[in-house]
RNA sequence: CGGGAUGUAGCGCAGCCUGGUAGCGCGUACGGUUCGGGACCGUAAGGUCGGAGGUUCAAAUCCUCUCAUCCCGACCA
């Protein structure tokens, strides 16, 4: 491709809407221009890299034995009434009407469309293993989309539906899956990590994130130094081992309740009585579809929403608003306490032990303080509600943790017979018997993952794309467009390495030599050829990666099968 | 949805407080000089100042409402 032909649209300065490198850099590099919030068009560059991505994907999806499909993006109320998550899946579900009045959603996920289709297709366990995927663009009304690609509302994305006899199927699929999902990141020259995580609202019984390690990744990392053990933040199991009990130990002191005018963080009520955290009980009310619950966790612990919702086998967990803390405590939020609450109270496991505990007093500008579980409140449940910290230990070998942040570029569940039920997938095994269908499904996103990518690959002068994904993999930079033998130079480089399937972008721009520089160090091609005057009088070509700054001169004779042979080499490296 | 901020030329910004002819840099077009790390000189095009309403002789500027975008939080595969 010839860059005079070529639509690269480079910024000089940052767009002052993006905040993250890889948006920045994407919309510098002319890849990707945002029409509104979380919804962007790819241009040619941006596109390249996109197509890239995808195709490493097909070809390791492919390899792991699964079938592409192509499902509508526009799906029908009644598949989602079925499944139940019409009700549940809430505001990020977009849905609209046809002219008849029929409700529809864009499709957020495609578990629903899928299952209807193997209910109607596959009645045999002669039918069975299948896995079946799409790459396709999904919609979900994110409520803050951000960060360009990498959290957007529109958004491509693979995937994969596997569908097995039985459990022990189920987990094959599962594992050729996650294998695939490994070579996939690796050949897209992502640093990543597999980390436990939870189901969320797709459901299911366990499931793994692929997670690239970045600072800016959106979600939390718990991992073990010295084991394997990793999972989301959301995931991450306390070890009730290495709960502090020793420091309770003080015998029970009579309930008392002490004037606290104004103060409700746990850093004012620690600093107005003069105590440590750890002798403070939080009480956070929370509404549930059901029934509001007190969740109580120690003063420096938070709360963990998701292992809330599911102690209390609920889909939906919202913190109480300021009236609804009012009504079931009799006071301000900042003063809730357990002493005498009516609603359900659920705690965590390092309140168990605690002895002369502080807490709110449920009436304004109280506390208590030598509170006791058994004399002055109780408990109906103990169980792991909290966020792991640094100071938590593995749950697997004891060891110490530590905390990373990450993006999630994949998600692979089992999802067992969830969906397989709820839409009656069933099929009959050898003996007659009718049996439901064993699912697991799998995504990545396509974006995110090129976002992520950008995020571990630049420098100060912009994108270093790994080989395999490089929207081009060379860029000759003939320097003077107006000497006849640069240019004729470049022309014959450039058309036998296009003559042997390389893929080339020309800078015919007549342009000074800086300009080519910076956009080809922006745009991140891997190897930049430049043929100046001075060096061409010599017969030699400047070759240059972009990832290592390394340079050599390589005489013009020879210098196309160089090229081909560093590029094979690039491109294996990452295989 | 709660908190914060911003909307002025394609991009980055100034002007607003204290109302009075809409500006700068980059980019773009044309001419010239230059030519291995975002050159220089000259000329030119390009703006309903996010939108609506109000105050005023007069509004980018003051007031009210509204829309959009971004950040933090909550939420989320």
């Amino acid at each position: 491709m010839r860059y005079t032909k070529l639509f690269l649209p480079t910024l000089r300065e940052v767009p002052a809407d993006a905040e993250v490198i890889s948006h920045q850099l994407m919309l510098r590099a002319g890849m990707i221009r945002k029409l509104t919030s979380g919804i962007y068009t790819y241009l040619p560059l941006g596109l390249r890299v996109i197509k890239k991505v995808e195709k490493i994907i097909r070809e390791e999806m492919e390899r792991a034995g699964a079938q592409e499909v192509l499902m509508p993006m526009v799906q029908p109320s009644e598949l989602w009434e079925e499944s139940g998550r019409w009700d549940v899946y809430g505001k990020e579900l977009l849905r609209f009407k046809d002219r008849h009045g029929r409700d529809y959603c864009l499709g957020p996920t495609h578990e629903e469309v899928i299952t209807d289709l193997i209910r109607k297709e596959v009645r045999s366990y002669r039918d069975m293993p299948l896995n079946l995927y799409q790459i396709q663009n999904k919609f979900r009304d994110e409520i803050r989309p951000r960060f360009g690609l990498m959290r957007g509302r529109e958004f491509s994305m693979k995937d994969a539906y596997s569908f097995d006899l039985d459990e022990e199927g189920a987990v094959k699929s599962y594992q050729a899956m996650f294998d695939a999902y490994n070579r996939i990141f690796e050949r897209c020259g992502l640093y990543f990590k597999a980390v436990e995580a939870d189901t969320g609202n797709i459901g299911g019984s366990f499931s793994h994130e692929l997670m690239v390690l970045a600072d800016t990744g959106e979600d939390a990392i718990v991992s073990c130094t010295e084991c394997d053990y990793a999972a989301n933040m959301e995931k991450a199991e306390v070890n009730p081992d290495y709960i502090e009990k020793e420091e309770y130990e003080a015998p029970p002191a009579p309930m008392e309740k002490v004037s606290t005018p104004d103060v409700r963080t746990v850093e004012e009520v620690t600093q107005f009585l003069s105590v440590t955290p750890k002798q403070l009980v939080k009480t956070m009310i929370f509404e549930t579809s059901s029934e509001p619950v007190a969740v109580l966790v120690r003063g420096n612990h938070e709360v963990n929403p998701a292992k809330v919702k599911n102690v209390l086998g609920v889909a939906n967990l919202e913190l109480a608003g300021e009236e609804t803390v009012l009504k079931l405590t009799g006071a301000p939020a900042g003063f809730a306490g357990a002493v005498g609450l009516s609603i359900k109270i659920i705690a965590d496991r390092a309140v168990e032990p605690m002895k002369n505990m502080v807490m709110g007093g449920n009436e304004k500008d109280v506390h208590l303080i030598g509170v006791n579980r058994g004399t002055d409140f109780e408990v109906s449940e103990f169980a792991d509600l909290r966020l792991v910290t640094s100071s938590d230990r593995c749950p697997r070998c004891g060891k110490v943790i530590e905390i990373k942040r990450g993006i999630e570029v994949g998600h692979i569940f089992k999802l067992g017979d969830k969906y397989s039920k709820a839409l009656s997938a069933t099929y009959l095994d050898q003996n007659g018997n009718e049996r439901y269908v064993i699912m697991g499904c799998y995504g990545i996103g396509v974006g995110r993952t090129v976002a992520a990518a950008i995020e571990q690959n630049h420098d100060k002068n912009g994108i270093i794309f790994p080989m395999p994904i490089a929207p081009y993999q060379v860029v000759i930079l003939p320097l003077q467009m107006r000497d006849s033998d640069v240019v004729s130079a470049a022309e014959t480089l450039y058309n036998q390495l296009i003559s042997q399937g390389a893929e080339v972008l020309l800078d015919d721009r007549d342009e000074r030599a800086g300009v080519k520089f910076k956009d080809a160090d922006l745009v991140g091609i891997p190897i930049r050829v430049t043929i100046g005057k001075k060096s061409l009088k010599e017969g030699q070509l400047e070759v240059r990666l972009r990832a290592t700054g390394e340079t050599e001169l390589v005489p013009r004779e020879g210098a196309d099968r160089m090229i081909l042979d560093m590029i094979k080499d690039l491109v294996r490296s990452r295989q």
